[in-house]
DNA sequence: GGCGCTCTAAAACGAACGTTTGAACTTTCA
DNA sequence: TGAAAGTTCAAACGTTCGTTTTAGAGCGCC
């Protein structure tokens, strides 16, 4: 017997690959995976080929709506290949919502520090709004290669799958850097004001869902064009603009101001 | 044999109840049949028991999440009865959706028309916005008993199940007297503009899920209030207004205006 | 009583589900 | 070259899925 990777029930120990191989590796078999009409196959191994069918297929249909069976016909893999790479399903889920929201949060936060250090310190509200809700609006351009990453998160923060939840719902920390910003930005704006600004900013963007979008072509009779994703950020950006500053205003309520 | 009701494949000719039975009891007319935990079964007849355990199970886990089994436990019905009463689980789901829908967008025309009458003709648009965003968000409260329902639509917009998919991209026509009243409070913005007031318009109330607002106070530490749902409509209305006002103004990239 | 009808009950259908098995194949490296 | 480690494979595991079947209460009515 040729040495079990993994054994459930005792915790981990054997040497199951779960993350990523060593350096350079051997393309196992089948070159002509293809994911998607007209992508290139790549030399991508069968680990990676599952992460990138079960990103896509879940990002379509959502965690329960997708078999390990379709992933692994889309992978072009055995079906025992998912087990053996990511131990079950959902943790292939979380491995792939993990890779991504990294991404995700690397490269808003990068477009923030470099806001910062283009104005010395305080980014101006309009560049923070960009670097918040860019990232997930661009990449919504297939052009950029990165519009299945988008729509994957986008389904994983609607579905919020029980796994998921938990990370959703307790790990901030990647928007505490937006937050002080804002703050900075919004000196007159009490601290849960700035809170729902940061909310309603970080809602919006992925709200632009393919049904959502189909819903406002047809709305429009085609007068919208949803696919200038630059046009959709300006718009989304000048939006959260003007919305944000409309919370400073005095409300009818006005309670709530703790801080 | 006590003749079958239905024959899938040769089209519907018996009768078996689909639709709400005789005349009084049309509507799963909630009176309060409980939503929680610890009640009685009530004496809410097999159909309106399933509709409403469905809708519930429905919203908190997403249609692939819930099996029939699930429903009929929940309902304290016999297994064959989500078939008898509305032929298949996809069918149950459309059938709930039917309904919830028509209630929120007979609620929200309604009270446009008020606002149009107390106008005589336009609405401002701070009455459209509140038309438009005050059921899903009132809803919210458990006090008004259509919290689940509240719940129910915004999974249904986010899921987008292949039934759903076609009814929510094609059929808009319950957003043409919003688009027309908020064309007429806008004149000066170009209609494709006010499409897109209408979008941001439409997606925000659904942002409130119990994940985001869950993760909305874990991020303030507390500070915001996410129970208050009329201060929550509030923010939300005021918001709306200042990114619609904000759609005006020229921006960077000026085109998309056909119209 | 017997018929027609509505509704519920228990059991079963075949298919699909996530996961595991044990062997075979390939690569690595002493 | 040979054993070990890494990877793929077909087959099967037991469970759960949505749906259907068959039977028979319960009831109003000529």
């Amino acid at each position: 017997m040729p040495q079990r990777p993994v054994d459930r029930r005792s915790g981990e120990s054997a040497a199951r690959p779960r993350q990523a191989r060593g350096a350079g590796k051997a393309a196992p078999a089948t070159s002509k995976v293809r994911p998607g009409p007209g992508s290139p196959p790549a030399a991508a191994d069968a680990r990676e080929r599952i992460f990138l069918a079960a990103e896509r297929l879940f990002a379509e249909r959502g965690f329960d709506g997708v078999s390990v069976r379709d992933i692994v016909e889309a992978a072009a893999v055995n079906l025992a290949a998912i087990s053996y790479y990511f131990g079950s399903k959902s943790e292939l889920l979380l491995a792939v919502f993990a890779v991504r929201a990294k991404e995700l949060n690397r490269e808003r936060n990068a477009l923030l520090r470099e806001a910062e250090a283009r104005h010395g310190g305080d980014a101006p509200l309009e560049e923070i709004l960009r670097a918040l809700m860019g990232p997930p609006i661009l990449w919504r351009d297939p052009a950029s290669g990165k519009d299945t990453a988008s729509r994957f998160i986008a389904r994983a923060l609607a579905e919020a799958t029980p796994d998921l939840r938990e990370i959703l719902e307790t790990d901030v920390s990647h928007l505490r850097g937006f937050l002080a910003a804002l703050a900075r930005a919004l000196p007159h704006l009490p601290r849960p004001e700035v809170c729902w600004a940061l909310h309603f900013a970080t809602a919006l963007p992925h709200q632009c869902t393919d049904t959502h979008l189909k819903r406002l072509k047809a709305l429009s009779d085609d007068g919208c064009d949803t696919r200038d994703v630059a046009a959709v950020l300006d718009r989304a950006v000048a939006y959260a603009i003007g919305g944000i500053e409309a919370l400073g205003a005095p409300r009818r309520g006005a309670g709530d101001a703790k801080t």
